[in-house]
DNA sequence: TATCTACTTTATAATTATTCTAAACTATAA
DNA sequence: TTATAGTTTAGAATAATTATAAAGTAGATA
C-alpha cells in the first residue's frame, strides 16, 4: 500500500485529486523500475485490455495532459501523426526508428555539444533535444 | 522564362510531369532567394488567396508529398498537430518558438557535436537534428 | 456524519489535419 | 492523332485529439 500512498501524495502535491482512474494510470506509468515511451493509443490498450477496469479514452487523454503539465511526463515530438510521451523526465535524447516507429533513449552524456547558438534576444532556451533518425 | 524551364527540368528529372499546378507551386516554393518554412495550410493560403489561380487542397498535399519524396523539401517534425516543411534541404538545425510556433534555422556550423552515440547494430543514422525550444 | 461544491469522468459530438476515392482531365509516348 | 498512364479534383473517409455537458465523486465544512 505504500506505492499507492506515494502516488496519492504525488497527485495531491500537484493539486490533482487522487481519483481511482488517475491512481490506476499512475501505477501503470510510474510503478515500473524502467522508464518507457508510449502513445495514448498504447496506454489505452495497456489499461483496457485485461478486461478488468475500464477507463474512458477521454480520461486517458485528460490524465496524460494533466500529468504532462504536472511534470510527471514529457511529450516527445517526433512523429507526424501521434504524440509520444516519455516517463523519463530527465533531459535526454532519442533515436527514432522510422521503420518500427520506436523511440529509444540516448543518455544525456552520450551526446556532447561543444557549441550551441545563443537564443534570439528576449527568448530563452527551454530545452535542447537531439533526435537521431534511423534507417536500416 | 528561364526559371520556368528550370522548374520543368527539375520536375522531369524526378519523373514528375510538369503540370500547371506543380509549376505554380514550385515557383512559390523555390523562386525565392531565401529558404523558408511552411505548413500545407500556409502554402494553401499563399497560393489561393490572390483570387487568381486555384489549386485544390488535395493537389497541394499531393505535390508537397511528391516534392518531399523527390528531395526538394524537408519535412520538419516539431509540432504536435501539423507537419512543417522546409525549402532549405541542407542539413541544419532549428529553433522552435512554442509561443509563435515559428521555426528558425540554425546554421549547421552553429552547432558542434563532439560526441554522438553509435546507432544500434543493423541500423544507420539517417539524420541528426537538433531542436532548441524557446520560451519568453 | 451529512451536505455542498468544485473537480472529474464519461459518452458522444465536434474539430482538425490528412488521406482516400473515383471520376474528369492532361502530358506525352507511340 | 490516339492511347494511356499519370494527375487533378471535389468530396468522403479516417485518425488523432479536443470540446460538451450530464452524471459522479473527493474533500471541505457544518
Ligand atoms: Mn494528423
Ligand atoms: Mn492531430
Ligand atoms: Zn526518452
Ligand atoms: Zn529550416
Amino acid at each position: 500500500m505504500n506505492q499507492k500512498n506515494n502516488i496519492i501524495n504525488k497527485l495531491r502535491g500537484s493539486g490533482l485529486r487522487p481519483t481511482k482512474q488517475r491512481i490506476l494510470i499512475a501505477k501503470k506509468l510510474f510503478d515500473k523500475n524502467k522508464t518507457f515511451h508510449f502513445t495514448v493509443e498504447t496506454l489505452n490498450k495497456k489499461i483496457n485490455k485485461n478486461g478488468s477496469e475500464k477507463i474512458s479514452l477521454a480520461t486517458i487523454y485528460n490524465t496524460v495532459e494533466a500529468f504532462t503539465n504536472a511534470g510527471y511526463l514529457k511529450e516527445i515530438l517526433t512523429s507526424k501523426n501521434k504524440s509520444y510521451y516519455d516517463t523519463n523526465i530527465k533531459s535526454h535524447h532519442h533515436f527514432y526508428d522510422e521503420g518500427t516507429k520506436e523511440l529509444t533513449d540516448i543518455n544525456y552524456n552520450q551526446v556532447k555539444l561543444s557549441k550551441v547558438p545563443n537564443p534570439p534576444k528576449g527568448k530563452k532556451i527551454k530545452n535542447l533535444e537531439v533526435v537521431i533518425r534511423l534507417q536500416n
